[in-house]
RNA sequence: GGGCGUUUAGCUCAGCGGGAGAGCGCUACCUUCACACGGUAGAUGUCACAGGUUCAAAUCCUGUAACGCCCA
């Protein structure tokens, strides 16, 4: 045991058991090892992220998962990682070139990957850094990143396979296009933000009309109209019977335009005349097939106009709009503008409004792979947590769109299909062919393309592991046991993670879905860059200490819902970590060594105290709800069990009782009282150490707690007896309820105390007249430490104590108590005190009484409810019983000036 | 437009069929030999609203309102 400093240094600790855990390799672990396996695989970081607070959380929790496993003797595997984030990357180190006046194209592709590779090596590891700060006990061995040699086969491996069965596309439609990043995004990458738009209404003049002649054709996107090729009407829209077989004059390039009858036209929206715009419109595109229509795409991808625009070419396309709109004006096409919020994509990574673009791409037919991707989270194979989780999952399952996965950057794995320059033959390959399959010709390209960045992560529980390649590894921690991520990433990767290895392993990739809430700041609002009101983990880190942050962060957000966050809000956790550090001085101060057997001790039924028997009993509470609340993924609960524990029962209660008795000199009883303290705290620290791993760490060590582990982070996790089983120790539920009324009782008398003024410090003599024999025993024999806890001088027993004259009292459970006083006492003030109690019972007693008197309740209501309102009202009576008398004495008493015994 | 969630003490939030709770803040007293990042005591609530189910509703159901999120 080593005497623990004054204070708690968290860095110095910090940075010692983290080396410490890894130099002894307690992360890791692999299939040799045996056992059961439990394994989380961490939701990849992006390569370019820094830790912000959302990662901090979800990396405690499962931080916290893995630790309580860890501890039950799991052979357990948390997988590290990260993404490559192909978009963010080239953003990245493309912003970098420009510093140097460079673009990726003049560096070409190869040197330009090769540079993103460097930048990797450099900047690729700050959030690994960052994990390990907050004490995350990922297996690093086993650390991945998706565009490692192994993880690049598998996504190979993937696409070949799904190309082959046809799940695999090539196909010209209408994607999302960021114009910024210049490449297609997913629909899921296309996020949708409601802007104050405008709703344009454009004359569209009828061909061999008059003047006057014109429809009226409403859209919010005036610059795309020079695209248009068609307006289209609904079948059933008697308003524009005459239209039909008619031409209109697109305004601006006067092109000729047919006028098409399709239902999907509402009627209801603008004039019931909509243009038809396929190259620039998913559902005019669909239109136009339905129609034959032709497509005329108009923009550059860069956003730029394009020579289909005519004179509106090498215009951005915001300021063709206003330019177009001016046009119109002049022309006396523009009949009106309503005001017209609507929701507009917008760039995931860039921000930009994205642009609908028809443009060749590959995608995968999700459908075949929606399918039983459903069935196992119907089926509860796979559960999300909370549950409500599961209908999204599902609605999104049910109205699955293909996937585009091909993006038109360089950084990330290049799309693996060949073309033959010869005979133009298409396959995919595992590796880079030589000759093409069909003529042997030599001259063959790959596609230019490279694959969305999700194509990777919806194999990384089992790409992890080495897939395609089979492993011992793979076999025994696939699938893994639970994932916890956000909701935002529930459609992006966990539903695709789900189809992947289903599809790949034949079997699901994880148990349990953990879905965290969001973190918020103290007035609400998502923490942002944007906004700049996010809080840094690491600077919490620093001011509070990592337990602080992990622990603040577990007790706040109750399963799954959002938590607001301020600096003050980490003060929970460090003060929590200080109260635990004194405890550990406390007992050090007393020369508290634990004995050989404090792990398992043997108690003695004759030794142990009213006290001991309640803290122990407390302790088995603590173990069974914290294991209960973890299995249940209820953090909050968890870390409020140990909190509570420690605090409220083991400080407030447990130290305060042994204080007469450690500065005492009854060795024996000294001895007693310090077993049960090693016991305890050695169970504590163990209970929490999943929370706060590094002052638990430092603590066991301190206490000397190693002769039972050598680290509390591979201490068995505690196992709850019920208070049944500690029989043999001598705990006894009659006893435990015995101590909590005595609580009761020395709440009270303080009440009495503080009631009357008395400082702390200054000692009382005290009556107190047991309600009956076995209490009167029970507190004779507590009477020490009663008076300690009381700073009272003297404490009478007097089963038949009546008060010579008035005094200050007050009931409780276990008997009334007295507080002589010298002076004169208020007998008015002190009735009306006790009056309010006996109002406040009585009232209480009456809803009691009526209930039991309701035949209803009787008849119809659960035995134990009956009982335990018939219990109240027991208790209630006593109680106004008491009140009652003391009341009556203290009438009777005459007010007697001074001259006390 | 569809779905989901939230509404409980001044603030942040637990509780989700049988006695209204925690942390912070607030008030009073206390620097006592573990801890002022502390101790003791205290005050504070038509549990959003309206119906319903039930012997019993903050808790279950229906509706309303406000706020938030997701999908279109």
């Amino acid at each position: 045991m080593t005497e623990l400093s004054k204070t708690y240094d968290a860095k110095s600790v910090e940075e010692k058991w983290y080396a410490w855990w890894m130099e002894r390799g307690y992360f890791h672990n692999d299939a040799s090892k045996g056992g059961t396996p439990y394994c989380v695989v961490i939701p990849p970081p992006n390569v370019t992220g820094i830790l912000h607070m959302g990662h901090a959380l979800n990396n405690t929790i499962q931080d916290v998962l893995v630790r309580w496993r860890r501890m039950q003797g799991y052979n357990t595997v948390w997988v590290p990682g990260t993404d490559h984030a192909g978009i963010a990357t080239q953003n990245v180190v493309e912003r970098d070139l420009l510093k140097e006046g460079k673009t990726r194209d003049d560096l070409g592709r190869e040197a330009f990957v090769e540079r993103v590779w460097k930048w990797r090596e450099e900047y690729g590891n700050t959030i690994k850094g960052q994990l390990m700060r907050i004490g995350a006990s990922c297996d690093w061995e086993r650390e991945r990143f998706t565009m490692d040699e192994g993880l690049s086969r598998a996504v190979t491996e993937v696409f070949v396979r799904l190309y082959d069965k046809g799940l695999i596309y090539r196909g010209n439609y209408i994607i999302n296009w960021c114009p910024r990043c210049q490449t297609a995004l997913s629909d899921e990458e296309s996020e949708h933000r409601s802007v104050d738009g405008k709703l344009y209404y454009i004359r569209y003049p009828i061909k061999g009309g008059r003047k006057k002649d014109y429809v009226l054709v409403a859209t919010t996107r005036p610059e795309t109209l020079l695209g248009d090729v068609a307006v289209a009407i609904n079948p059933r829209d008697d308003r524009y019977r005459e239209l039909v077989g008619k031409k209109v004059l697109l305004p601006v390039l006067k092109r000729e335009l047919t006028v098409v009858e399709d239902d999907f036209v509402d009627p209801e929206f603008g004039t019931g005349v909509v243009k038809v715009t396929p190259a620039h419109d998913p559902n005019d595109f669909e239109l136009g097939q339905r129609h034959g229509l032709p497509t005329i795409n108009v923009m550059d991808i860069d956003g730029y106009m394009n020579a289909e625009a005519g004179p509106y070419q090498g215009m951005d396309r915001f300021q063709c709009r206003e330019q177009i709109l001016e046009q119109l004006k002049r022309e006396g096409l523009l009949e009106r503008v309503d005001p017209h919020p609507h929701a507009v994509g917008h760039c995931y990574r860039c921000h930009a409004v994205v642009e609908p673009r028809l443009s060749p791409q590959w995608f995968v037919k999700m459908k075949p792979l929606a399918r039983p991707a459903l069935e196992v989270v119907k089926e509860d194979k796979v559960q999300f947590v909370p549950e409500r989780w599961t209908k999204v999952y599902a609605e999104w399952m049910e109205n699955i769109r293909d996937w585009c996965i091909s993006r038109q950057i360089w950084w990330g794995h290049r799309i693996p299909v060949f073309y033959c320059n010869d005979c133009e033959h298409e396959w995919a390959a595992r590796d880079v062919p030589v000759t093409c399959p069909q003529c042997g010709g030599a001259t063959i390209r790959q596609d230019e393309d490279v694959l969305d960045t999700w194509f990777s992560s919806w194999l990384w529980p089992f790409s992890v592991f080495g897939w395609p390649e089979q492993s011992d590894d793979l076999d025994f921690y696939y699938p893994t046991n639970t994932l916890s991520t956000a909701s935002e990433i529930i459609f992006f990767w966990v539903a695709r993670m789900v189809m992947a290895g289903l599809e790949c392993m034949d079997d699901i990739p994880f148990t349990h879905v953990y879905i965290h809430g969001t973190v918020r700041d103290d007035v609400g609002r998502k923490m942002s860059k944007s906004l700049g009101n996010s809080i840094d983990p690491l600077t919490i880190v620093d001011k509070y200490n990592a337990d602080a942050l992990r622990f603040s962060l577990m007790m706040l957000s109750a399963t799954g819902t959002d938590v607001q966050l301020s600096d003050e809000k980490f003060e929970i956790g460090r003060n929590f970590g200080t109260k635990l550090w004194n405890a550990a001085r406390f007992m050090q101060m007393h020369g508290a060594t634990a004995s050989d057997d404090f792990a398992e001790p043997q108690f003695d039924p004759a030794l142990l105290s009213a006290d001991d028997q309640h803290v122990l009993a407390k302790l088995h509470e603590t173990m069974a709800s914290c294991t209960e609340n973890l299995e249940r993924f209820r953090f909050n609960d968890y870390a409020r069990s140990i909190y509570d524990f420690l605090w409220h029962q083991y400080c407030d209660w447990y130290v305060e009782y042994s204080k007469p008795i450690l500065y005492g000199d009854d060795q024996a009883q000294r001895d007693q009282v310090l077993k049960v303290m090693h016991y305890v705290y050695s169970n504590a620290l163990r209970l929490l150490h999943p929370l706060m791993p590094f002052i638990t760490e430092e603590l066991w060590h301190g206490m000397g707690y190693t002769r039972l582990s050598e680290s509390v982070m591979i201490a068995p996790w505690p196992k709850a007896r019920d208070i049944e089983e500690m029989d043999e120790w001598g705990v006894n539920a009659s006893v435990v309820s015995y101590v909590d009324a005595k609580h009761d009782l020395i709440r009270v008398a303080r009440q009495l105390r503080a009631d009357y003024g008395l400082p702390p410090r200054q000692e009382v003599d005290l009556m107190i007249r047991p309600s009956n024999e076995r209490y009167e025993k029970r507190l004779a024999s507590d009477e020490l430490s009663i008076a300690s806890l009381l700073c009272a001088k003297k404490i009478t027993l007097d089963r038949h104590f009546t008060p010579p004259r008035a005094m200050p009292s007050a009931i409780s459970q276990l008997g009334a108590v007295y507080m002589p006083v010298s002076g004169l006492i208020d007998v008015g003030e002190e009735v009306k005190k006790l009056t309010k109690q006996q109002d406040k019972v009585a009232a209480d007693l009456q809803k009691v009484t009526r209930k039991l008197g309701n035949m209803d309740f009787v008849n119809k209501a659960p035995k134990h409810v009956i009982e335990q309102q018939e219990e109240r009202k027991k208790s209630l009576l006593e109680k106004s019983d008491k009140l009652e008398k003391l009341i009556e004495t203290l009438s009777e008493c005459e007010q007697v000036p001074k001259s006390e015994g």
